[in-house]
DNA sequence: ACTGAGCACTCGTACTCATTGAGTGCTTAC
DNA sequence: GTAAGCACTCAATGAGTACGAGTGCTCAGT
């Protein structure tokens, strides 16, 4: 409670302390604190008074705000960003916790039921909004592809990463192209393409199939065609899941239906979010915080995105939750974090 | 307006007429509709005096409702349900709107994506939630199947039903399969079950293969384990999409949070909408209406149900919106029938 | 027997107004 | 720099009131 780190700028302890006070208090009751809670509780050295003085420091300094004048202070976003960088405590998850996680997760070897179930599970045990994105398949390593007719019509192309992720696309034919054929393409393709990821592929693949440019069928030129949809992330197959409303809505702030709409708002629009979380993948890797306005975008600017990595040889993906800025950040990042490698484990096996 | 027919049961056509005009009226507005509203605007022959009567008897019959002493009449699940079987006049679906459903849909040629973009249209067209079944595979005839090696451990299986719609499963094997093996029993499988039924395979199967039981990888000992993951409609794979949340919080039943609260649980809760699509399967093919308290679900008593179904030679799926049971039915129903129509054709071309 | 005018009654809604109490900001004394 | 005292602000609460929409019932007229 009273652990001050002192690898920071402008604030003395006195004030840090103060803020960390209010922060901690604010995010577990979600009411304004004020002065004399502060020294009755944990100052008791100093009077409110001078609590009051402190905190009017802290207001100037940007790192609290006054809702109206007879209330308490509240963190702002800065305000919490100071108290996640220098002072606040991790929380250690627990095992039976970490025991949930792996029960829930292990129920299913296929990828995507796995991050479905994920989703739920990051939601229930947060009680805030979770996100889990697809895996960014650009950066992983070609396999193979096989390429299996369904009708005349159509074929259904199956391109497999290292890792043992596939991705299926079902893709229109023109004409009927017959099946020895289409095992000849296959297997030139995977010759050609073999070892390199699909970011390069999608770059060189016109260059890499020149030659064949010249056979009958036109299924060559086809690909050639159909290259973005084959190799690229786009952004409407490579989802974003979200999850856990029915958990979020029990927090006090969304009693005021304004904000129910926002954060309606915030989950039919994934593109908002999908775009907030590009800017956390340019980031780093390993957990990302952003706080209100950080993100810089109006509909998100009273949320914070905690979100993780998780890297499978190279193919990485987001998994993270979506709260109110007043969230538990000591439980939260350490539980995302978690989560994280966790199914970065379980894939890669 | 004044069109009445007759082919009812308890009510006379004055009684029918008012029926009407409360409903049409408290569905446009959602204001509860007084007998004085009534008087002047639609049955100036009749005072306001008379129309209090016959709303007494209205409601004694149970299709009317009060929410207390001084306010206006509302319908029941009952008055609903006599205003679409007898006396509500069907809206013919504009061009305008016609040619969007066609032009949304046109975009893909993937059924999954093609289910997802009908979800958000019926969404946004509506005004309500919308709700789009991915199709039935049980009743869909077997085409053919293929195995594709991932990993050492790990098999692809393709599964695609005449229509040419295909199901992915990710099958963990425990042995390294050699891949003229996995041909050889691909070949067998695909002899022996062709022309049947998804149902008629997983009720036979084990029977049909019990000759190939001993052959040494143990391979077609492990379908036989997962027969039912792979030939039957789990509720797990056969998600429901649900969309549209942010249009149907616009209406004004929405201002109360607590009912705010009962959508989301809806929405969240995925198996109390699937259980009640099931009761509409079982009603007939074509359209269904569930009304209210119709909907056997405390959570949906507040709720009706409109959808259809769509059927592409065999393999059924349903597509209908959910709102609150004030809604406009003589647009919602002609809308859902029209989507789950076009739907259908789009799939089977 | 049906219709409609009149009237008392109910009840939800909106508005005002005073009270309360938490909390601040400032001033002043130590 | 610290704290005590005090005036001030402002949201929240609740009581009181007026309003008005709408009903239900009665009774007279046709």
């Amino acid at each position: 409670m009273g652990e001050v780190t002192d690898k920071n700028q402008s604030l003395n302890e006195r004030e840090q302390s103060i803020l960390h006070h209010v922060v901690y208090n604010y995010i577990q009751t979600a009411i304004p604190v004020g002065s004399r809670y502060i020294s009755k509780h944990f100052e008791s050295s100093l009077s409110a008074a001078s609590i009051r003085n402190v905190m009017a420091d802290l207001e100037e300094l940007g790192f609290l705000s006054h809702p109206h004048t007879s209330a308490g202070r509240v963190p702002t976003d800065l305000g919490y960003r100071f108290y996640i960088d220098y002072l606040m405590e991790m929380q250690q998850l627990g095992d039976d916790e970490k025991l949930r996680i792996h029960q829930q997760l292990d129920q299913t070897n296929d990828a995507d039921e796995m991050l479905r179930e994920t989703s739920k599970l990051l939601g229930k045990i947060s009680h805030q909004l979770s996100i889990v994105t697809s895996p960014h398949l650009s950066s992983g390593v070609f396999e193979k592809i096989e390429l299996i007719p369904i009708t005349s019509s159509k074929l259904l192309v199956v391109i497999s990463i290292r890792t043992g992720i596939v991705r299926t696309i079902m893709m229109e034919v023109g004409v009927e192209v017959r099946r020895d054929h289409l095992d000849q393409v296959g297997r030139l393709l995977n010759e050609r393409l073999s070892g390199l990821t699909l970011h390069e592929i999608r770059d060189s693949f016109v260059d890499r199939v020149r030659d064949m440019q010249s056979e009958q069928t036109g299924l060559i030129r086809l690909f050639i065609e159909s290259v973005d949809q084959l190799f690229t992330d786009s952004k409407e197959r490579d989802k974003v899941l979200i999850g856990g409303t029915k958990n979020i809505i029990e927090h006090p702030e969304f009693i005021d239906p304004k904000n129910f709409r926002s954060v309606i708002e915030l989950i039919e629009n994934e593109d908002i979010i999908v775009h907030l979380l590009e800017k956390h993948d340019e980031l780093q890797k390993g957990f990302v915080v952003t706080i209100g306005a950080e993100n810089k975008d109006e509909t998100a600017k009273e949320y914070s995105f905690v979100t993780g990595t998780y890297d499978v040889e190279g193919v990485t993906g987001r998994v993270g939750i979506i709260g109110p800025t007043r969230m538990n950040y000591s439980k939260v990042i350490p539980l995302v974090d978690y989560v994280a490698q966790t199914i970065a484990k379980m894939l890669s096996a």
